[in-house]
DNA sequence: GCGAGCATGTAAAAGGTTACATGATTAG
DNA sequence: CTAATCATGTAACCTTTTACATGCTCGC
């Protein structure tokens, strides 16, 4: 997975939908994102602290002293930070995007989000045919060897998940 | 990634292949299994002290004195830890095989070792099968909404990704 | 002689898992 | 009243990454 602080912008990035406790984002971690991310409360927690001191996100006043639950809100410099990390492969020093820190953010984007989304995809096909053309040269290396069987479905499997990754992008790309 | 050690099986799959120094396995890594896994010096060498220490690999006597260089083989202790982790996904009480432990072990097995091969093939078809029900069930939920068409487009993606592993299994298990 | 690649490590920090601990609310 | 679920956290441990540190050997 992504090395920098994923679970920071996860969270963020759920609390520029609604207000949220603690146990609403790990319930969202579980369900709605479980195909590919999650985190457990040991993990969730101490972050929210920490998000907290650093303002990014604040609590929401609690009216009806509802005392022990802590309702969180993301704050405007907590959403200027996740969105500048949308961007984040985007500016002109990133150059190719692995498939971790394409989903995370695909994750966020809404169909009305056409000026982000389409060069995240762009971006992504490219390193995906990148990543095609290594996959086809080490495939020739390992077929050669009928010890390496396994590691030639390994390959033949990422080779059929790109290709057919691309496909995807390629459509939806056209589809703007 | 696998939670149980993962390096440690890495290495000593590596090791049942021919004797290394910590560098050849850092190369092996980065070359042969770049596409889906890596491991830095900084946790190879420590892995390998330990494993000298549970007496699960062994030195390789240097005949020519050629100091620094530290050559390792796989001892039989190692070879029959290594074995039984290859099978842990065939006993009895596991009954789903995720996509990282099924890769992991695959990639050590031969054309000629059949007898792990098909079950395993077998055991990751079957959760494969859950899991597509799974994101079948999502995609009908987030569809609705088009402000979760990203999250949508990340579960229509590994729909397509796990129906295409589950052909290639078929194909691969028919194929035995 | 010099730079690329061979070769081995330590230290610190960050990220992630598992176990422990506690208490309130709500539906049956 | 009691079990499930809501709700928040700490501690210990393990894994992984990044940075630092050192020295040899071989081809040009």
């Amino acid at each position: 997975m992504a090395r920098t602080n994923t679970l920071q912008f996860m969270i963020l990035g759920l609390l520029t939908r609604q207000e949220m406790t603690g146990y609403d984002i790990k319930q969202t971690f579980d369900k709605e994102k479980a195909e590919f991310w999650s985190a457990p409360f040991s993990q969730i927690y101490p972050e929210l602290s920490r998000l907290l001191k650093k303002e990014l996100i604040e609590l929401v006043p609690d009216e009806t002293k509802n005392s022990r639950k802590k309702t969180y809100r993301i704050s405007s410099q907590g959403f200027k930070l996740f969105n500048d990390w949308l961007k984040i492969p985007l500016t002109p020093e990133v150059t190719q995007l692995n498939n971790d820190d394409f989903v995370l953010r695909l994750h966020f984007l809404g169909k009305d989000d056409q000026d982000i989304l389409q060069p995240l995809m762009t971006l992504r096909k490219q390193t995906i045919k990148v990543e095609l053309a290594q996959l086809e040269l080490e495939l020739v290396e390992v077929a050669k060897h009928p010890k390496q069987y396994g590691h030639e479905l390994i390959i033949r499997k990422e080779l059929a998940n790109k290709n057919n990754d691309l496909k995807l992008l390629n459509s939806t790309i056209k589809k703007s």
